[in-house]
DNA sequence: TTCTAATCATCAGTATACTGACGAAAAGTG
DNA sequence: CACTTTTCGTCAGTATACTGATGATTAGAA
C-alpha cells in the first residue's frame, strides 16, 4: 500500500476527469466564440435558436430538455435572443401557461451565416486526435453523457 | 454531395463535440455535488484549496494558472474560501501587489475529509466505460485539452 | 532618478448553470 | 363543481467564467 493513494495530499489533479473535462469546456466555448466573432453568438444561444428553427412552435421546457438546460437557464438565453430580434414568444391561446417560440426571418439569417465557423469551431477541439481516434473519442463521449443523463437536473430527450 | 452537410438546417445536435463536451461537465459537476453534498465545496473551490495546499505561499495568479482559471474568478473563488476559514490571504512585504495564500488547519481537515467522496465522483463519471476505455479516454481528453491550452485565457501551467 | 512598462489584484459587465420557491393556469379527482 | 395535483414559466440567490478597464505597486530604461 504505502502513500500511493491513502494520504489525501498525494491526489494529483491530472489524475481527475473533472478537472479536464472543465478544462475542455473552457476550451471549446473558447474555440466557438474565436471562428464565430463576427456573429455575437454563445454556443447555448446557437443551440436553443437550432432548437427553435428544428421544431418551431416549441414551448421553453422542451426546448430546455432538447438541449440540456434547465428551464430557469432556458429563460435567460431566451430573453437575450429574443432581444436581438433572432426569435418570437407567442402566448398559446389554447394554454395561456405556454410560450411557442418560432424563429424569425433574423434567426433563420443567422444559423445559416454562423454555420460554416460554428462547424470550423467543432472540427477544431479533436484536431489534435487522428480521424480513428476522433470517432472513439466521440462515441465514448455520447456513451458517458448518455449513460449519466438523468443525473443533472436537465436531462436530454435526444 | 448532395444535401449531406451544405444546408445548415441539416446540422445535428448530436454531431457536435461542443454539444456533448457542455453536457459532461454539467454531469462531473452534478456527481461531484452529489457525493460531497456533506462538504458543500464546489468543484473549483476544491482544486483552488487543493493549488494551496500543495505550493503555500502561492499567490492568486500562479494558483490560477495552476488551476486553468484566470484570475478575476480566482480572486471570486478565494473571497469565499477565504470567508469559510479554509485559508488565509497575507500581504507579502516584500510586494505589496501580490497576496500570498496559505491554507489553515480547517482546509487541510476539509481536504481530508472530502477526498474520498471527491474520488468515488471521479470514479463514477466514466463508470460507463471499461477500464481500457477509461484509460483511452483519460489519454484523449489529456492530449486534446493540452494541445489547444493556449487558447483559453486561463492556460494552466501543469 | 524620473519616466515608462510590466505585474498583481480587483471591479463592472455579461452569460451560463444550478436550487428552491412562487404565481398562474390547466388537468385530474371526488 | 370544488379541491388537489401537476405543469409552465419566472424570480431570487449562488457560483463559475470570461472581457476590458482601473488602481496600486514594482521593475526597467533613459
Amino acid at each position: 500500500m504505502g502513500q500511493s493513494k491513502a494520504n489525501s495530499h498525494q491526489v494529483d489533479l491530472d489524475d481527475l476527469p473533472g478537472h479536464h473535462i472543465r478544462r475542455l469546456q473552457q476550451i471549446a466555448v473558447a474555440l466557438f466564440l474565436q471562428e464565430t466573432e463576427a456573429f455575437n453568438l454563445t454556443p447555448v444561444q446557437y443551440a436553443a435558436l437550432k432548437g427553435v428553427a428544428a421544431a418551431p412552435g416549441i414551448d421553453q421546457r422542451t426546448l430546455a430538455r432538447t438541449i440540456g438546460l434547465d428551464t430557469s437557464t432556458t429563460g435567460g438565453v431566451l430573453d437575450r435572443l429574443e432581444a436581438r430580434g433572432l426569435l418570437k414568444r407567442n402566448a398559446n391561446p389554447d394554454d395561456r401557461r405556454v410560450r411557442l417560440l418560432t424563429i424569425t426571418a433574423e434567426g433563420h439569417q443567422m444559423l445559416k451565416q454562423i454555420t460554416p465557423a460554428m462547424l470550423r469551431a467543432q472540427e477544431r477541439i479533436l484536431e489534435p486526435l487522428s480521424a480513428s481516434e476522433r470517432k472513439q473519442f466521440m462515441r465514448m463521449l455520447r456513451a458517458v453523457v448518455e449513460a449519466n443523463n438523468a443525473l443533472s437536473r436537465a436531462p436530454s430527450d435526444a
